[in-house]
Parts: C-alpha cells; sequence; structure tokens
DNA sequence: CGGGTTAATATGTATATACATAATTACCGT
DNA sequence: ACGGTAATTATGTATATACATATTAACCCG
C-alpha cells in the first residue's frame, strides 16, 4: 500500500531495476500508474519527477516516460574550501602568498577565461600546508574586473576561500589530470621534478562573467573522493 | 511579471546570489513570497524545492527556508563507458583480455569490497586501446555472487560495458589520484616506470550486495572534465 | 506509398484546498 | 533564569481540477 510520493518512487525504482521495463522501454502512463497504485496523477508525477532528476528515467511532454537507455552514471563532488579539507584531516592549516601582481592577461589564459587579452588580472600563487607540510601549489589569474577596489589581501584569507564566500560562481568547469611536476611545482611542494601530481583545473563564471582560472597542483598521496 | 515556477526559481536564485538574504539568512516564507510574486503558495515551493535540490537554500518543516551557509559547490562527472569515451574522440576502440580467472577473494580486496575474505571473485585485467595505442589499463574484482551463470565472455565485451547494461549500480563511492606507474602498468601502457598516471578507483554496489571493485590507471594526457 | 495536416493525448504546470508534521514560540511553574 | 508543556505555524504532501504544450497517431490527398 503506497503511501506517498516517495514510497511511490522507490517503487518504481525497484521494478526498473528488475528490468520490468526494459531500458530505452516506455513506463506506463501518468493516469495509468495512478489508477494502478490508487493515487492522484500529481503524485505519480512527483515520484517520476524524481526519478528522472536521478537520470533513471528520461521524460518528455506526451511522448511518456522512459527508462534511461543507458543507466545515467553519475558521480558527484563536493567542492572543497581548501582550508575545511586540511582541517577535516585533523590538520592544522597555513598558507602563504608566493607571489601576487596586478598583470595583464596574457593570450593563453585569456583565451582560457574568455577575456581579452591585455584584460587586467590579478596573477596569484599560493602554498596551502597542512600540518607545515606542502599540501597543494595553487597558482590563480583573477578577472580584476570582478574584484572589489582595493584587491583584497589574500595573505589574511586564501583567495580559494575568498571566493567562496565573497564571489560565488554560478557556472564553469573544473578538470583533473596527472602531471609530472615541473620545477615550480617542484621547488614549492618539496619533491622531486616528475613526481605525479594531481593537477586540478578549474574555472568558474559569476553572473557578471569570468571569476577565476586556477590550477591546484597536489604532491602524491592526495586522493579526491566523488560519491556516486 | 512572473510565469512560473522556472521564472521564480530565476528570480530567487539572483537574489540570493545578490546577497539580499546573506548566506545562513532566513528566506520570506512561501506564504509571503507567493503573496509577493501574486503567484500560489505550490508554486513557491516548487521553486524553492529545485533551488533545494540545487543546494543554494536549505529548507526544514516549519523551519523556514535559509540560504546555504555556505554555497554548496558540487561539480558533477558522467561516468563514461571506455568505449563510447574513445568513440567520442573520433578514435577506433579495442580493448584485450590480458588476464581472467575466478579465485578466492584476497583479504584486501574483500574488506574493501565488503565481502568475506575468500569470497568466490572474478579477478580481471584488460588494456583498452584508441587507435591501437593505450587507452586505459584496468583492473577488477567482481563479485561472482553478482554475474549469471556462466560468467559472460569479457573478450567480446569488456566488463565496464557489460556492467552498464547488465548490473547497473545503486550506490558506490569513486576516487582520483596522480600515482607513479609500476611495472605492471608500464608494461601494459607502454611507458616508462615513474610515469604519472591518472589512476581511477571505483566500487559499485547492487540491489544485493558489492558488484565490483575497478582500478582504472590512464597514462600522461588523460583529463577527466566535470561540470559545475 | 509518402508527405502534409489535423486531432488526440501524455506530460508539464498552476491553483486551491485540506491535512500532516516538525520546529519555533509562548506561557507557566519552580 | 531555566525547564517543561502546549499552542502556533511554516514547510511537506496529497488531491482534484483546469489549462498548456509538445509529441504521436490518424487521416487525407497526390
Amino acid at each position: 500500500m503506497i503511501r506517498g510520493w516517495e514510497e511511490l518512487r522507490a517503487d518504481l525504482l525497484a521494478r526498473i531495476r528488475a528490468r520490468e521495463w526494459p531500458p530505452g522501454g516506455l513506463v506506463p502512463g501518468e493516469e495509468q500508474l495512478a489508477h494502478d497504485y490508487g493515487v492522484a496523477r500529481a503524485t505519480v508525477n512527483r515520484a517520476l519527477q524524481a526519478l528522472a532528476e536521478a537520470g533513471v528515467v528520461e521524460r518528455r511532454k506526451r511522448a511518456g516516460t522512459r527508462v534511461a537507455a543507458l543507466p545515467v552514471r553519475k558521480a558527484r563532488l563536493d567542492i572543497p574550501v581548501i582550508r575545511r579539507e586540511v582541517e577535516a584531516r585533523g590538520q592544522v592549516y597555513s598558507h602563504v602568498v608566493l607571489a601576487q601582481q596586478v598583470v595583464a592577461l596574457p593570450a593563453g589564459a585569456a583565451a582560457r577565461m574568455g577575456l581579452a587579452a591585455g584584460s587586467p588580472a590579478v596573477w596569484l600563487e599560493t602554498l596551502h600546508r597542512a600540518d607545515g607540510q606542502p599540501f597543494a601549489h595553487e597558482t590563480r589569474w583573477l578577472n580584476l574586473a570582478a574584484l572589489p577596489d582595493p584587491v583584497p589581501d589574500f595573505g589574511t584569507v586564501s583567495a580559494n576561500e575568498w571566493l567562496v564566500a565573497n564571489l560565488p560562481f554560478v557556472s564553469g568547469d573544473m578538470s583533473f589530470a596527472a602531471e609530472a611536476a615541473g620545477p615550480a611545482e617542484a621547488r614549492a611542494l618539496e619533491i622531486a621534478e616528475g613526481t605525479p601530481l594531481m593537477v586540478i583545473e578549474r574555472l568558474t563564471q559569476g553572473l557578471s562573467g569570468p571569476i577565476t582560472f586556477v590550477r591546484l597542483c597536489h604532491p602524491p598521496g592526495h586522493r579526491v573522493v566523488l560519491s556516486l
């Protein structure tokens, strides 16, 4: 006896997992399911909405509800503030600004950020530490037009954290790669050149344009966990 | 003039981004917003539901709706089927099974998978190629109890792909790290030992227990892209 | 048989109403 | 001032009804 949309969602999910309706196959319509389960059509709609958002089914107006042909397999990452990440490991966080200057955005970075070459930007290089050991080497370009005037003091609160509190992003992209440590990273992270690094790059956009392009390098032993 | 829940959601999001209600602050209640916008309370509820699911606000019965104290910053990864990943790059996919045998699960893998040591499992080693070049070296443990009998032929369709179509997971975890290539990976991927590898590990659970624990190693140049 | 047009229909949404439930507030007693 | 209890209330949900919209199916004509 179904008590509400959540139970209905779970029951439908179980039936889908049991292959009652195969991938790509048509699930009975809302009216039919409402009749079968003895609930309102709106309740069925609510349950299917949740399944659609989970990627289990695909729905289109008038076209019916189909089991996703290939189950969408999504993993989620909660992007951590580095200080919180370090402290969550029970370690003491600290950071030091290695370099900071207002510059004209070079062509490569400009293209990456979708800004004109020569746009005023802040170039920032930061080392984040955990218990005094190098945790991450961060280099970033900040779109000067997105920052308040005067530019905040990133020696006090790292840009990594300041941006979260003051310039939330609304879109962007992020990527991971394994790369060999170059001279700058090796020096900052106190490791040998060529050591494998987890390199995380991220571009974020605010409501009025690009905010920042950041590159984070973590030494070996760093693992990024996503949930399924 | 708000036309529906989607426009309302966008308007509320813009107001939140503009700090009309600060992080942690209380958003006006549904009845108030319904009155202010001239829509039904259910419409407000629908818009706020979407914002809550996006992590922009937090809602509890009777407690009101608050702007998330720290904007949740989530990134999403669509987990690709390797063949599709290769083909999406315009390359020709192929794979070869380097090793496959039914074994007793050793203690380490058993612990990782939440199974008893000695449980029957399939050990599988696969090399995935793109245009004939090594693309990924995959080693995996498959819980024999989760597989049909007889065990499928992974030489024809890789386990990576077979599982998607036949054993969808319902939960699990996934992680990324940069590691130096060991002898087995170096040999399979035709690179020098010590070369940085993007190492992806994933454990998936089905409705009736653990399915597989897989470790994927990609040579340099492989970039995993997430969307924000 | 194929293509174009029209009608039908399944999902998508908005609203009003009623009820459920968890959290907050108010009140009272010690 | 603090703790406990009861009342209030803001979110959560279910239902019925009406309307919107995109897609599918039916029909007609060349």
